[in-house]
DNA sequence: ATTATCTATAGATCTATAGATAATGC
DNA sequence: ATTATCTATAGATCTATAGATAATGC
């Protein structure tokens, strides 16, 4: 309807698009958020601070991303990919060890652990940024549990008497929890084999 | 030995003390810091917010206290004493009992909930101005529950074959993990009849 | 010509200090 | 006389805008 319909033609005004080397820089700056937000959280880091990691002046940064909300939620979006991607790989595996592999693969990706953790916990404030983001991710995350438990006690395979929906809540729990742990001391917490402990004393067999 | 001594002899100089309604504003003050705290963690808050919450000015606020540090860290003393007040009260119970205990006390006190899960997880960066106290409690506290289960194994009284360390880190992870949940839905987590669950399926009886 | 990047800087906010005024209590 | 509190403000820092210069690619 418009002249924007026209972007591929040769219109004297429309955009051009990024340079060919812009997304190489917009992937910098997301590393460098990965790296401050970890360390900061969303309040604790500036976008000084964001751009001096991914080598470029404060104002650079404003260039290619217009606020640090949106510098978050690209964050989000990318971790959420990766660990989608994470799981679809060992999609055949059970949905539980699917879990499991997460959490060993987590153990190379300190980074993100520590960024998940802090926002994690800054983000059960309503109006923060993320807020809507991890609430829904939680909340479709204990559902598809709840699903396999309930699952796993239609076949019998259970050995213990606990709701599904409680035993999803307490290995989501426990995932986060043992992380935490892990953060402060790494050395004498074993997440993927903890979790493997709480899995084993809850379902039979290697399910 | 010097002039100090002297304070409550006639000595001119020696300083007199705080006035009797002191306390009450410092009282008042750490009050606006949970719930500050709570709700934007130590790097999301500042000292004008405090103040605002606390009905007095920013450089009231510093008359009483010298830097955000210094609130945090009373915040945190304070929170343990009455964290530690619970226990004792409870102290006819088993420890195990006891956790169980703080989480039903935690129910009455979300604003507290919230300052602990919220810093606890800001806290895991070395440079943070909590981390050696959390780090500290977390050691303590998984020392204590390790002791605990490795004596209820020795009674026979395990209902599973999980080694004592990963059970305490284990029940440490589900109730810091429960806590975040519940921030997120408060409706759909019941976090004192989950611990319950879990400790039900490790342990046999009420221990 | 557009995109990318920088320097300079405005305007807001944060921490902390200086110094005045009021309240307390010896 | 000391403590408590306030206003004013300095100095630092943060976000965001303006505008100049350089690089890209039609």
């Amino acid at each position: 309807m418009t002249k924007q319909a026209k972007v591929s033609s040769s219109g004297a005004r429309g955009p051009r698009g990024s340079y060919a080397k812009s997304a190489e820089v917009r992937q910098k700056i997301l590393d460098a958020c990965v790296e401050a937000f970890s360390a900061g959280g969303f309040h604790g880091t500036t976008m000084k601070e964001i751009a001096q990691r991914a080598g470029i002046s404060q104002t650079g940064l404003l260039h290619h991303f217009s606020s640090k909300a949106e510098l978050l939620a690209e964050v989000l979006a990318s971790h959420e990919r990766e660990t989608a991607k994470i799981v679809r790989d060992a999609d055949d595996l059970h949905t539980l060890q699917a879990q499991l592999q997460v959490a060993h693969l987590n153990e190379a990706r300190p980074g993100m652990v520590q960024l998940h953790t802090i926002l994690s916990s800054e983000a059960t404030v309503s109006d923060h940024p993320a807020h809507e983001v991890y609430r829904a991710r939680y909340d479709n995350l204990r559902l598809h549990l709840t699903r396999i438990f309930a699952e796993l006690r239609g076949r019998g395979r259970l050995k213990v008497d606990t709701e599904p929906e409680i035993l999803a809540n307490l290995l989501v729990a426990v995932m986060d929890g043992l992380q935490l742990q892990w953060l402060y001391n790494p050395g004498t917490v074993d997440v993927p084999a903890s979790i493997e402990s709480f899995i084993a004393n809850v379902v039979d067999g290697d399910a």
